[in-house]
DNA sequence: GGAGAAAAAGACTTTAAAATCTTTTATTAT
DNA sequence: ATAATAAAAGATTTTAAAGTCTTTTTCTCC
């Protein structure tokens, strides 16, 4: 009936969105900090410190960038760092009881879970775009989720293995 | 217990995703094409032709920009096109039956609904990320939901007053 | 107090989406 | 035929996210 596929020479068209884009619900930043943040959770119990090295080696991010996103979850309170020789990024105590809605904001603005999926002006029940009720469900899930799984929950899920923090 | 406002001098640091791009899981192309599409769905009854003037200035959307689009989708058989004056777009027999889901792999390409949250390499829910089964499922909603619907559901929602193509 | 290590900071570059502007082609009407 | 109209095509610019590179600051250890 409908054939679906692209036709092959799109040069002259209208660029696509390329293949690691798609379906970006959240920023790659907000991935990073959640990742990286409970990787800290996970290693870096009682104090111990972890390097921006280690960090991004070992959850396969740019390690620049990782640093900036690491500078602004301190500056939020969300980890403790230090300078110098043996200094790196450690748990506090807000760490562990972070909601990842919060990390969300930090990283991806307060306006996350408002948006229409269709880009109408406002997102409103009461003039709502055809994919509304659909997508607000959804939406209204993950806000639920996000708001109610903190650091500490996702922390105890890698350690015993049920989720994964890279590849 | 926890600030989640932003500092207010954020200049030096990293720039957050701007307010309207927030929580984008689709393209604004694909908004673009999905309302366009509809607008001619039902305003274009029996052959009738809507122009991209028509078109761009009830729906609020960039002239050349909605243009582009428009090629695509006939390009792609969703509707049919005609040149010089009382030129237009169309629907044709496909346009009504179009299923949202095939708009969406137009525009986005076809690997939408395949993306993890987190960026991860792969979906994967033998390697789960931490967000896995409260994402898939809403993902999943979205993907039953816009396979299900064509454009001649949508159409006549808008018909009936339900929902709205625009503001 | 000097060397080295690591985070913090800042400037800069790259990429893709989105938007704009210009030219060409097809169609209609005179 | 010619002019007018509108889609098609294309080249270019803008914007924001993402990524890279360099310099500065802070800390430790000798
Ligand atoms: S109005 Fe579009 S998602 Fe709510
Ligand atoms: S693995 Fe992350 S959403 Fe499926």
């Amino acid at each position: 009936m409908s054939n679906i596929s692209h036709p092959t020479d799109c040069s002259h068209r209208l660029r696509f969105r390329q293949v690691d884009y798609f379906c970006a619900m959240f920023s790659k930043t907000f991935g990073y900090a959640l990742r990286a943040a409970t990787f800290v959770a996970v290693h870096g119990k009682n104090g111990e410190k972890i390097g921006l090295q280690e960090l991004s080696q070992s959850l396969d991010i740019p390690h620049h960038f990782l640093g900036k996103i690491m500078q602004d979850l301190v500056r939020h309170g969300i980890l403790d760092s230090i300078k110098g020789p043996s200094g790196g990024f450690y748990a506090n105590e807000q760490t562990a009881e972070t909601p990842l809605i919060e990390l969300l904001k930090i990283t991806d603005g307060s306006l996350v879970f408002n948006q229409c999926a269709l880009n109408i002006k406002r997102c409103n029940a009461e003039h709502p775009c055809p994919l509304h009720h659909d997508f607000a469900s959804c939406r209204d899930g993950m806000l639920k989720a996000m708001s109610a799984k903190t650091i500490a929950v996702l922390a105890a899920e890698i350690e015993e293995g049920k989720s994964f923090l890279v590849r």
